[in-house]
RNA sequence: AGGCGGAUAGCUCAGUUGGGAGAGCGCUGCCCUUACAAGGCAGGGGUCACAGGUUCGAUCCCUGUUCCGCCUACCA
């Protein structure tokens, strides 16, 4: 029988393409509800649309794919579920950049015109990440893709909010939020970044209107903001100030004036001078502040953060001042505002201060808190089915520690507001009544695009439902307007492990899979996305979207540095898995995914990787030259050594890999495979081996050539979800059955396979080749020199080893062994090196320099001296003797006769060195 | 400010009932030995951040300190 002959390297290039294109073709990755077996669902994060695939999709991907192969070869019913979100702000404002560039601008083409351009290059960038993630040989459902803006998560996505808001759980209310002046929309908390800067605090003295020689000296970051003040505040039991509660300051810049008021909640009297100003238009404190102390709101900036002249006026600022400072944005306005409270005596102190500022999450913008009406979601009742799931083991967040993270931030959480104010994505369905709101909708009708904006006004009446209704309850009337904003992306993908599955309506897959099986995720997203799901799960589906959640490391470069385009120091995958391989990358990000640790990505790490497969693909190049003769398939116990002791370390390789995927150790799992593929089964096995399968008349020849086979195939099988395309190619170079090995059972332990006394009889051998080399490099005898060469060891039954060891002793030292007791071996002109009982002995042939051996052992001596010592020590030790347990006290005694013993062999030889030397 | 995580070989990181410190990469030396130079063999290299405590015994458990990350936050 002639088998192939493969190429010295492998191309993974060429096998990727091949197999990527069979693998869908063939619908290995197509789920049923009516397939057998337990069913293993996972619903991938969706990526951006329009996005493509960078290093931390490729981790997140890798992970589950390995989890979704895995468990797809055990026999489950596996559904991977892809698809993509639209990613609203994100997008609209890659395609809002596109126009610019145009001369346009989303107002200029209109609503309509400018939904249908997003659609436009959502089709035509939209499949870039899928075909991406094919490459990576992401072994998804592809038919089932789905995308939030599909038909029938739109329809979800308005079953829930209509429902909400049926239950009063969705309100609209004029709130501060979190304002993106460039994105020109609200923000939730979390999608505001919080960055330190060094800032100023400025003090600033308010005059008493009783008595204008008295002046109450405030401390603010933001002076300008001071024409929206409402009130000074103190705290009501500072004695400074608490008499002045109740009389009024004179604002200034201002005609008005503000009372100061008592506030514990607001005050800090340690900070500043104990003193705040309050501003409950521009500050969130200050808002609540405000609206326990019923104090007006003077909102002063536009939405673009433009000082307002209309707010300002009605602030009552000094008309000079705003024809300075009108319809400039902060920065430009804060110099000319200090100026002025200079020039008036009135601004005594500026103070270097460190502060955090909000930047929106998008693009970076410093937000502005800002009155505007807005959509909520109530949250609390929600929240507590989420914390109570997570609380009694429902849900498993792994690793462990990110639970009270989880717990934390729950138990604290706010109002999410779900309302932005751009185009993209799904507006909301609420519609007011023209007639009945008349004063309440303000639609601009200028040529530019911020006097174009519709704003419904706080108090206008929303009638919310699945459509447009026909007539107004209220006055009978037909003329509707509908809400021009949209929901947050998030608020359809937090209903996404149900959506995907067909929710609303009663789907065979939704009973299948849901709730679905594990998450895999970043940290980032855990409150953007996994808590909101679990929320929502919990509220539609009435139980728990997902059993586990993973939550994998943060992909940094070499430098520990965040990848950033601006950096330029992102590793990008597609070119990674040209320039190394797919397999490289994935096993690459499998052996670093150690949990509660970013990964520090370095390419020479891909590198080695890609030198593992190659490693891999010639240990199989080898197997296939040495093929041909027959094969037997022997018990594995009547096999010899090598082959019984290779399938005992395969087993154990087996049952680790197997329990470590179990617990989402991925790491731990692919160094399994590592070492036992490249250090046991290359190194040693093969290497065992090979007398056998060289020489045709071996009886051994038929069960070696056996165990060659079937340790191979299975390590594919063990290996393939961490490497799909090396492994699927080599399994089919291998004598196999059936088509591919996508849909092979995943190996599991075999009883026969195990021989603990096989791993002990190779650690003897290992020992002893070990020392055989070490003193061929110690006497610079080439590797290729026959030698002759004494094992002995002290105990009866290692020595008894060593028999049954001879011939494979012989190979791999190459030479001639004998295995004489120490007392038979020649008296002069020989190394002997010895530890933990074994001694081996090298002729010293004619003229070689012995000093670097005389080193070695003097070495090895003072080592063993200094061990000796200290167990010495500990042994005397009474407190040791009376304290410690009994085994370790046996261990430590046995340990120090066998040094004791090595020792004195040892200096035997040693002298044995120096005789050699002086002669 | 609070919470969490980390500090172990030159680099990146493993290391649980507390008892002789490990891997990969890099480095040094030798070798193109018939699967693989993307390889083989051998070797050097560590007060386990610091200071206390518990213990017969601490890289591991406890307390504090320093440094580095991340998250949360209403100190104007």
């Amino acid at each position: 029988m002639s088998t192939p002959q493969l190429d010295k390297t492998y191309d993974a290039k060429a096998v990727e393409a091949r197999w990527s294109e069979v693998w869908n073709q063939q619908g290995y990755f197509h789920a049923s509800p009516t397939h057998t077996g337990q069913p293993y669902c996972i619903v991938i994060p969706p990526p951006n649309v329009t996005g493509s695939l960078h290093v931390g999709h490729a981790l997140n991907h890798s992970l589950q794919d390995i989890l979704i192969r895995w468990r797809r070869m055990q026999g489950r019913n596996v559904l991977w579920l892809p698809g993509t979100d639209h990613a609203g702000i994100a997008t609209q404002n890659v395609v809002e950049k596109q126009l610019m560039a145009e001369g346009a601008s989303r107002e200029s083409l209109g609503r309509e015109r400018f939904i249908e351009r997003i659609w436009q290059w959502k089709a035509a960038s939209g499949d870039t990440i899928i075909r991406q993630q094919k490459r990576l040989g992401e072994s998804c459902d592809w038919n089932r893709l789905r995308f939030t803006m599909d038909e029938g998560l739109s329809k979800a996505v308005l079953e829930v909010f209509v429902r909400l808001h049926e239950e009063g759980l969705i309100y609209r209310g004029e709130r501060l939020i979190n304002w993106c002046p460039r994105c020109l929309t609200a923000l939730s908390d979390i999608e505001v970044e919080h960055e330190d800067i060094k800032g100023k605090l400025y003090s600033i003295e308010y005059e008493l209107e009783q008595d204008p020689t008295m002046r109450l000296t405030v401390a603010t970051t933001r002076p300008e903001t001071l024409f929206g003040d409402s009130a000074v505040a103190v705290h009501p039991e500072d004695p400074r100030y608490n008499r002045l509660i109740g009389q009024r300051v004179r604002l200034p810049l201002t005609n008005r004036t503000i009372p100061i008021v008592g506030d514990a909640i607001l005050v800090d009297r340690e900070f500043g001078t104990g003193a705040v100003k309050i501003t409950p238009a521009h500050d969130f404190n200050d808002f609540e502040a405000g609206e326990r102390h019923g104090l007006p709101r003077h909102p002063i900036f536009n939405h673009q953060a433009l000082l307002d002249p209309e707010g300002l006026k009605t602030a009552g600022v000094e008309q000079e001042l705003i024809d300075v400072i009108a319809a400039l944005p902060v920065t430009k306005a804060r110099p000319k505002i200090e100026q002025a409270l200079k020039d008036r005596g009135l601004l005594t102190k500026v103070d270097d201060h460190k502060m955090a500022i909000g930047k929106c999450y998008r693009c970076k913008t410093v937000v502005e808190p800002y009155l505007s009406p807005q959509w909520f979601v109530k949250i609390k009742p929600l929240a507590e089915p989420a914390i109570k799931a997570v609380e009694d083991g429902r849900i498993r967040i792994i690793p462990e520690g990110w639970t009270n993270n989880y717990l934390g931030w729950m138990r604290d959480i706010k109002d999410w507001c779900i309302s932005r104010q751009i185009w993209w994505g799904h507006q909301i369905p609420a519609w007011y009544c023209r007639a009945c709101n008349k004063d309440l909708i303000v639609e601009g009708t200028g040529a530019t695009a911020s006097s174009q904006r519709l704003t419904i006004l706080q108090g206008a009446t929303a009638i919310v439902g699945k459509a447009a209704p026909s007539t107004c309850p209220t006055c009978s009337g037909t003329d509707f307007i509908r809400d021009p904003d949209v929901l947050d992306t998030w608020f359809s993908s937090a209903l996404w492990p149900f959506s995907t599955l067909g929710w609303p309506d009663q789907t065979p897959e939704l009973k299948a899979y849901y709730p679905t099986s594990t998450l895999v995720t970043g940290l980032d997203i855990l409150f953007f996305w996994v808590a909101r799901m679990i929320m929502m799960g919990l509220k539609f589906m009435g139980d728990v979207p997902f059993r586990d959640v993973y939550i994998h490391a943060l992909v940094r470069d070499a430098e520990g540095q965040k990848m950033s385009k601006s950096k330029g120091n992102v590793i990008d995958p597609l070119h990674v898995m040209e320039q190394f391989g797919t397999d490289a990358l994935r096993f690459t990000l499998a052996s670093m995914a150690s949990p509660g640790r970013d990964i520090k990505l370095a390419e020479e790490r891909i590198e080695g990787y890609r030198n593992f497969a190659n490693k891999i693909w010639n240990a199989t190049r080898f197997s296939l030259m040495n093929l041909d003769g027959p094969r037997e398939a022997v018990q594995p116990s009547n096999r010899a050594f090598p082959d019984r002791w290779i399938l005992s370390r395969l087993n154990q390789t087996i049952q680790s890999v197997t329990s470590e995927l179990e617990a989402y150790r991925f790491d731990h799992a692919a160094n399994a495979l590592y070492q036992f593929i490249w250090h046991e089964y290359c190194d040693w096995y093969l290497e065992l081996i090979k007398p056998t399968l060289q020489n045709q008349a071996s009886l051994e020849g038929p069960g070696a050539r056996q165990t060659l086979v079937e340790t191979i195939e299975t390590t594919m099988r063990l290996l393939h979800p961490f490497m799909p395309y090396l492994t699927e190619e080599i399994w089919h170079q291998l004598p196999h059955q059936g088509e591919s090995i996508v849909v092979q059972n995943y190996p599991i332990p075999n009883i026969a396979w195990t021989a603990p006394e096989m791993d002990q009889r190779f650690a003897l051998l290992e020992h002893s080749i070990g020392l055989v080399r070490t003193s061929r490099v110690l006497l610079n005898y080439p590797p290729g020199q026959q030698i002759t060469f004494y094992l002995a060891h002290d105990d009866r039954r290692r020595q008894d080893d060593l028999g049954e060891l001879r011939n494979y002793l012989a190979h791999l030292g190459r030479g001639t062994v004998d295995l004489a007791p120490t007392t038979h071996w020649p008296a002069g002109k020989l190394l002997r090196l010895v530890t933990e009982g074994l001694s081996v002995g090298i002729a010293v042939a004619g003229d070689v320099d012995l000093n670097k051996a005389l080193d070695r052992i003097t070495k090895e001596q003072s080592e063993q001296t200094k061990e000796i010592e200290r167990l010495e020590g500990k042994l005397r030790n009474q407190e040791f003797t009376a304290k410690a347990p009994p085994e370790v006290i046996a261990d430590h005694q046995n340990r120090l006769t066998n040094l004791r013993r090595d020792q004195s062999m040892l200096a035997s030889s040693a002298q044995q060195v120096q005789a050699m030397l002086g002669s």
